[in-house]
Formats: structure tokens, sequence, C-alpha cells
RNA sequence: GCCCGGGUGGUGGAAUCGGUAGACACGGGGGCCUCAAAAGCCCUUGCUCUUACGGGCGUGCGGGUUCGACUCCCGCCCCGGGCACCA
């Protein structure tokens, strides 16, 4: 037992020691931050949680990750803006709502003050006079007066769409929400397709930009690539056919590969095609008409389990188009792999070249005709790579992408069709039939048509007075009082839209309103949102690579372009880091399996600073982290490594070779006299008296070495290592210190370990500070300077040669940093080792890395 | 099917520019301290041959480049993620 340890007082107690700590944070407002601040601005901002209740690891790990940022660019100097709010509108609290009859709103903010306090033991340091909350009618109210610029910018319209029904959850459910197997994200239910007068954002007026601004964010290059292949563009022609015996009719296609026009041997349209009964000979009508019935009420599990009975998924028309490049006629068939959302709704099939088209062709006797020469040996069906045109008319001998290019010329030189670019990405789909979410201000009126809800009279906010029915539907469609309304311009009846926004909106601009969270004319002011934004550093899951991502990069764009935000803006995130997902068991962790594990068992047994170290030193922060049995010991390792700082530091004031506080004090006021005048060094980089043995020598580097690295990890989010190499000096401190070296590398080492692990464990460095300087409520630790690591320490005078023959690894030889290639020779080849393997050959040639590294090749 | 990641001891992981593979931990084994335990400290811990000294093998598999490969190239296998009729 340590002699501190002795005394009570003197145990490591996290619960004792982080309470107090966090209410001084809080009771100070320590990282609260002012708009006016003159440091330079830095905005760190985690994802903004859903609020579950208390929080579950995934928000421990991001929260974690978040303060951590937070507190080393405050040391850095920089004037960090730190905000945090809830996601609260939502499902969970609607579907709660049902099961026990309690208004969402209550739920809702029970769940907030649940997680508020998960993180507030957590330690996280915010800014909390800025949080905003979705369902905060003064969100709402901006939220509303957002929609109605879109809508007066033509950025949110309405129309009539198919769109995704889940009869489970009696919602609209976007694209994005669907799984690939046709089912609810949610419910699991089978989705199907229903037409509904739906609103939606325009978003694909910003696929260009979308796709081009991802360029210079410096984002992961897989969340990169994510939202690339979802915006999809694709490059093509688009162009007319005329139809056999129809010179009113003609079919616009849209193709990639104009290249291989010559090969077409068939059209096919999606069975919505609006000319589909006009194409429809009396003969053919029976067969087409049941695939449209089938594929038009079917859900897309249908659709796609269809797969394998090919000749159910298309129909022949009864009708022929002319192939203009060669003027002959094709068959048009109407087939379920053509979409109707998708560039015409109507494609020439070139078998030869597209496997879809291929394999349709086989099933209906269709023929196949190459118009690129295949390699030889070539053992597939469709051939879409490059190569040589062939029965291709005027294409005839060309490369393909030549080709591609001469048939654009030549359709755009007859007029017959254009180059056309095409993206996958659809506007974003809306409304909800839900009531816990932001009602979409608008009022229908018989009269007047459709109505914005005016200013004065924002927010709509739903009514308290609601009955939760179990039938799934929102109780805004049968809530009389909200529903009946007068027209704002002629004052007769009218209904209110009971839908509500997508929960997705709210999460699309609340970064902005953090900035300025205060202002009442406008949303933010431009000022605020000028000064932090965009984001230096977004830390969230990966699983909102795509939709809140693009979602929010379209929602400032749009922003900018309607004046409410600093035009140049663009783009929110300038830096974004994905952490991975907690799993258990294989699976990842959610309230919905059953298989969170609480905070705040470890809260109480090791405390939220062992917790933290814990998600920090497990592995990199970008992988997945698999929540197993060992997992308890390792984070026990992390209390246990926290309790050797503990006591170690304390020692190091009682023992007799250290200085007392006084001198201590009296040494650093010395030093920042002395640092002024080198300039550089800050914190603990005192040089000391000169007078420092060999030991103390070793100590000093190795702290100046922890500090260079601990740096370098933390830039390049290797968290883990930086732990590892604080641990590492930690080791060679307590070394020392039972040692008895001198007290300026002692202190310097306990400085530094305790200055490097602030950010990290926040509460037990600031307690052991305190407990060693005193200091005062404005100098805590968190208020010291980020350590700059001397360069001049951190190379030895002498180096660990390895000494290799033929690339093996034989000996290892101490020799000074400076050493000359023949002398490192001489020296290694008459080491005992060489020269028995030499054997007496002399060596045929000798690589030298020095003074790391020397190889023999014998 | 296509596009991304990844595969290193019993376990989590490290090796940042092609130069000591296994840092730092967890777990295991042995010891010290103790009446005893907890805590702490010390030693040990990739596999394998050897009493030892010392050797051999080793980063999913098979090849290649190089004085030298976990790292680069080619071909496979397995795991995870994203997209999936997007013409």
């Amino acid at each position: 037992m340590s002699v501190y340890e002795k005394e009570p007082e003197n145990t490591y107690n996290p619960q004792v020691i982080e309470a107090k700590w966090q209410s001084i944070w809080r009771d100070q407002g320590t990282y609260n931050i002012e708009n006016n601040d003159k440091r330079e601005p830095y905005y760190v901002l985690c994802m903004y949680p859903y609020p579950s209740g208390q929080a579950h690891q995934g928000h421990i790990r991001n929260y974690t990750f978040g303060d951590l940022t937070v507190r080393y660019r405050t040391m850095q100097g920089y004037g960090v803006l730190s905000p945090i709010g809830f996601d609260s509108f939502g499902l969970p609290a609607e579907n709660a709502a049902i099961k026990s009859g309690r208004h969402p709103r209550e739920f809702t903010d029970e769940r907030i003050g649940e997680l508020k306090e998960s993180l507030m033991k957590l330690g996280a340091s915010y800014d909390w006079r800025r949080e905003v909350k979705s369902h905060d009618p003064n969100y709402i109210y901006w939220n509303q007066i957002i929609f109605k610029k879109f809508l007066d910018a033509g950025l949110a319209y309405r129309s009539n769409a198919p769109v995704n029904w889940c009869p489970g959850c009696k919602t609209v459910l976007a694209n994005e929400q669907v799984l690939a197997d046709g089912t609810c994200e949610r419910s699991g239910d089978v989705v199907v397709k229903r037409d509904l007068e739906q609103w939606f954002f325009a978003i694909t007026k910003y696929a260009d930009e979308l796709l081009s601004g991802l360029e210079d964010l410096e984002w992961p290059e897989r969340v990169k690539i994510m939202q690339r292949n979802w915006i999809g563009r694709s490059e093509g022609a688009e162009f007319s056919m005329s139809i056999e015996g129809r010179d009113d009719l003609a079919l616009r296609v849209f193709t990639t590969r104009p290249d291989t026009s010559f090969g077409m041997t068939y059209c096919v349209l999606a069975p919505e095609h609006p000319l589909v009964s006009q194409l429809t000979t009396a003969e053919q009508r029976s067969e087409v008409e049941s695939l449209i019935e089938r594929v038009g009420s079917s859900s897309d599990i249908d659709r796609l389990s269809t797969e394998g009975e090919i000749t159910k998924r298309g129909a022949f028309t009864g009708s022929y188009a002319i192939n203009p490049f060669n003027e002959q006629p094709v068959p048009i068939y109407i087939a379920d792999y053509v979409l109707m959302g998708y560039g015409t709704g109507a494609i020439m099939a070139v078998p030869a070249e597209d496997q879809r088209d291929f394999d349709f062709a086989k099933a209906y006797g269709l023929p196949v005709i190459r118009t690129v020469e295949p390699p030889s040996g070539w053992e597939g069906e469709a051939y879409s790579g490059s190569g040589r045109k062939i029965n291709s008319g005027f294409l005839n001998g060309l490369e393909v992408d030549q080709a591609k290019e001469q048939a654009l010329s030549w359709l755009e030189g007859k007029g017959i069709g254009v180059r056309k670019v095409n993206y996958r990405l659809r506007d974003w789909l809306v409304s909800r039939q839900r009531f816990w979410g932001c009602p979409i201000p608008i009022i229908y009126c018989d009269a007047c048509g459709m109505v914005p809800v005016p200013d004065e009279d924002l927010p709509v906010v739903a009514p308290d007075d609601v009955e939760f029915r179990p039938t799934g539907e929102s109780p805004l469609s049968y809530h009389e009082e909200f529903k009946s309304v007068a027209c704002p311009i002629c004052a007769k009846p009218a209904r209110r839209e009971t839908d509500t926004m997508d929960t997705f909106v709210d999460s699309s601009w609340y970064f902005m309103r953090f900035c300025d969270p205060w202002s009442t004319g406008e949303p933010f002011s431009k000022q605020a949102v000028e000064k932090w934004m965009p984001v230096d550093q977004y830390i969230g899951g990966i699983e909102h690579a795509i939709l809140h991502l693009m979602y929010a990069r379209f929602y400032v764009k749009a922003l900018c372009d309607i004046g409410l935000a600093p035009p140049d803006l663009r783009e929110p995130f300038k830096r974004l880091f994905t952490q991975g997902m907690i799993r258990m068991e294989g699976s990842k962790m959610s309230k919905s399996k059953g298989n969170l594990v609480a905070p705040a068992k470890y809260y109480e047994s090791v405390g939220a600073d062992a917790l933290r170290l814990f998600h920090l030193f497990v592995g990199p922060p970008s992988d997945d982290v698999d929540w197993t049995n060992q997992t308890d010991n390792l984070i026990e390792g992390c209390h246990r490594f926290l309790s050797k700082v503990w006591r170690l530091s304390l020692d190091s004031i009682a023992s007799p070779s250290t200085d007392t506080i006084d001198n201590l004090e009296a040494k650093r006021a010395g030093d920042e006299a002395a640092d002024q005048t080198d300039g550089q060094n800050l914190g603990p980089n005192r040089r000391g008296s000169g007078e420092n043995t060999q030991v103390d020598q070793e100590l000093i580097r190795a702290s100046h070495r922890a500090i260079d690295k601990v740096t370098r990890d933390l830039e390049r989010w290797a968290y883990n290592s930086a732990v590892a190499q604080i641990m590492d000096l930690t080791n060679q401190y307590g070394k020392y210190l039972r040692e008895g070296a001198g007290p300026d590398s002692l202190v310097l080492a306990r400085d530094t370990i305790l200055l490097l692990l602030s950010p990290m464990t926040p509460h037990i460095c600031a307690e052991l500070w305190e407990r060693i300087y005193g200091v005062s409520q404005d100098n805590t630790i968190h208020h010291q300077t980020w350590p700059g690591a001397d360069p001049n320490l951190l190379v030895s005078e002498s180096a660990m040669m390895i000494v290799q023959v033929n690339g093996k690894l034989r000996d290892k030889v101490e020799v000074p940093v400076g050493i000359g290639e023949e002398e490192a020779t001489n020296l290694i080849l008459d080491l005992p080792k060489v020269r028995a393997l030499l054997d007496g050959k002399s060596p045929r040639k000798v690589i030298a890395r020095l003074p790391n590294l020397i190889n023999v090749v014998v």
C-alpha cells in the first residue's frame, strides 16, 4: 500500500471525484462558449441522439470520442463549440404511447431526462445552454418556416406518387426505409405499393452538386463511395423510336450504351408506362393486363420472388418499334425488370451486351446480335466489356468508347436524340402519417386550394388531448379540432394537413440552430453560422452514411440558395468520423434486441473514467467492438491502470525525492519565464537544471516521446495506441519513481501523464492536478495548454542497430546514431555470429539503413 | 451479381514510408509481500525442436517482386458492410 492510500481520503474513489468535478463543470459552465469568443473557432459535434432513455454503449462510445476531441482542442487553444440536443420526434415514443396511453411528449421528456443524466455522468462537456430538441415548439416553428420557404422556392412540392406503404405501421416509408427483401425496416411487414398524394423535397435538383461536393470533404472514403453510389449518376443518350403503323406515337428510351444500338432486338416498357395501353393490340391485351395487375398491386417481395420464373415477368404488346440505326422493326414488350421511375421507363434491349436482356431474350426466344467482339475464349453470355465493334454499320471497327461518341453525335445530328445524364437518386418523400413529428404547416381549402399556414399562426403543434388507438393511424387524422380550421384566405371551413414531416427533416439543420439557438428573427443568424460552420469535426455512426448525411447536405445547399444561410457555406460537415458499432454475439446492439449494456453499472463499480478509457483502448475507434464475456475484464484492467496513475501521482507528492508543492510552483513560474525566451516549451516541458543523471535523461526523453506519439495518435484517430503509449510512460515512471530518479524528470513524467490523459479521463486528472498543485478553479488541468514535444529530445544518442544476414535477424548492436556506413560494416563483420554465418566468404553486398539496420548479403 | 472494408498469439489489438512481427492490455503460469486474503510488485507466456547454448517455423491460402514483405503485385478462400433489376 502506498503512503498516501493509508489515509481514507487518499484512496481512488471514482464515484466521489466524478460527482465533484461534474458539479464543478456544470456550475461553472466550463464548456459554455460565447459567439464572440476571441479564440480560433472549432466546432465539434456528435450526432444528436434519439432519446431512448439511459445511454447505451454506442452512445458512450460516440460521446467519449466527442468529449476527447472537445477537451483536446480546447487545450490546444481553440474556442470550441460543443453543443448537444435531442432528436426527440419519432416512432418509438408514439408506439409507447399506443401501448401505455401516455402522451408521447411526457414519455419523450422523461427519456431525455434519463439520457441527459447518463451523459452528465459520463463527464461529457457541453454548452447545455444551446440544447435543441426537435419536439420543442420553438424548433417546430423554424422547421415550419423553412418548409414554407422551400415551398416558395419550389423545393417542396406535392405529388401523387406510388409510395411504399407499410400495412403494419400504416404509413408511407421512404425507399431507404424499405429493406432489400421488400420488408419494413421497423416492423418487418411486407411493404406494398400505393398511390398517394405526398410531399416531396426536390433533392434531385442538387444531384450534381451533392456528387461533386464530396470531393473536398475529409470524410471516410467508404462513406463517400456509398453516397456516390446512392446518387448513381450515369451518362448516356435518350432518343426516340417510331412505332410501326402508329405515326402518332413515339417511344423514348434511355441508354448508357448507344454504341450497342445495332444489337437491339426488342424494346421493353415498364408495366406502368403511359403508352402501354395504346401499344397493346387486342389479342395481347389479356396477357398484358394480367402482368400489369400482378406487378402493380404487388409488393416488391412478390416482384422479387418471381426471380427464376422469368417467363412470367414479361408480356408482348403486339406492337413493333423501329430501330432508327438500321430501320429494323423490333417487338415491344412490357416487363417488370424495367422501372418507371428511372430514365424514361422504357429501354432498348441488347441481349448480347446486357445480362438482364440476355436472360429475358433467352426465355422469350428473342435473337441475340453481338455488337462488341468478346475476348477469345469468352464463356459468359452477355459481354459488357470493351472491344471492337461488329455488326454495327457505321460503327464497325471502332472501340466501344469511340463508338459511343459517334453514336451520340449521329443521334444529335439526326435530331432524334440527346446526351442525357440520369440519377438513381429520387426526390425525398417527407410525408409521414404519424402523430409524433413536426406537422406540415398547410391548410386545404375547397375554394382557395392549398394554403400555407400564415407565419403568425405558427407553430402548428400537435394537440395534447389525443387518443391513441391501436389502429396505427395517426391520431391527428381523427382529431376533429386539429383538423378543422378556417381558411386563412377566405375564412371558410378548411382542413389541416394531418401528415407530419420525416424526422430526418429535424436532423437536417439542427447543427445550424446550435450556432445560435437564441435567435428569434430567423432560424439562426448568418453571423453565428459564418463563425462556426461548417462543423470541423462531426462524429457519429456509420449507419447514417447515406440518409442523414445526404439530407443534411441537401438542406444546407437549399438554405444557402434561399438566403437563410451564408451563400458560400454549401457543405455542413468538413470532417467526418464514423465510429464502429457495438456488437453482441455478432449482431448490432439495439434496444429491440434487448442486448443493451447500460453504463450505470460501470459508473457504480469502476467509474466513468474507466469506462471511457475502455472505449478508447479497446481498439481502433472506427472498428466494431464485440461486447463479450471478456469485456468486463478489460474494463476492470482500465480501472486498475487509473488506480495506478492515482497511486503513483500521489506517491510523488509524498516522496522525499520530489519537490514540495511550493518548490514546484516556484519552478513552474521560473520555467514560464524561461519558456518565453525559447518560445517553445509549454506545460511540462521544463528542461530542468541540466544536472540530470542518465536515468533522468531517459525518463525525460520517454516523456517527450510520449507527448509526440500521443499527439500524432490523437490526430489520426488511433486512440487505442495513444492510450498504450501513456500506459507505457506510466510503467516507466513507476519504475523510475521506485528507483529514486531526480525530481525534474519525475515531475515532468507525472505531469505529462496527467496532461495527456486529461481529455480521455477528465475527472481523475482534474482531481490529481488539484491535489498536486492546489490550483484555483480557473486553473484546473483542463485550463492547461496541451504539451509540445521538444524535437531535440526525440532522438537518442545511441540506437539499437539490427544486424541481418541475408535479410534474417542475427544480432543487435548498440551504436551511436551518427555511425557511418564503413564503420558499421566493419563493426558487424567482426561480430562472432556474423563471422560464423559468413564462413570465410566475403559479403556480396551490404545494405545499410543507419543507424537502425544493416543487412549483409552473402 | 457489383462496390467497399477486413483476416496477425488463448483474447482485444500494435507495427504510421518495404526494415526487430506480436507494443500496450486481457487471460494463463510461477514467485514476493501477508496469519490469511484482497491490493500491489517481480518473472514468464506465438508455435516448435533442444537438458541447455541455440536453432527452425510463423501475420487466411498459393504464387511473384525485393538484400529484406503483415505491408507492394497476381490468383484464390473466408468474414463483415453497402447497393441490388438504375438500362
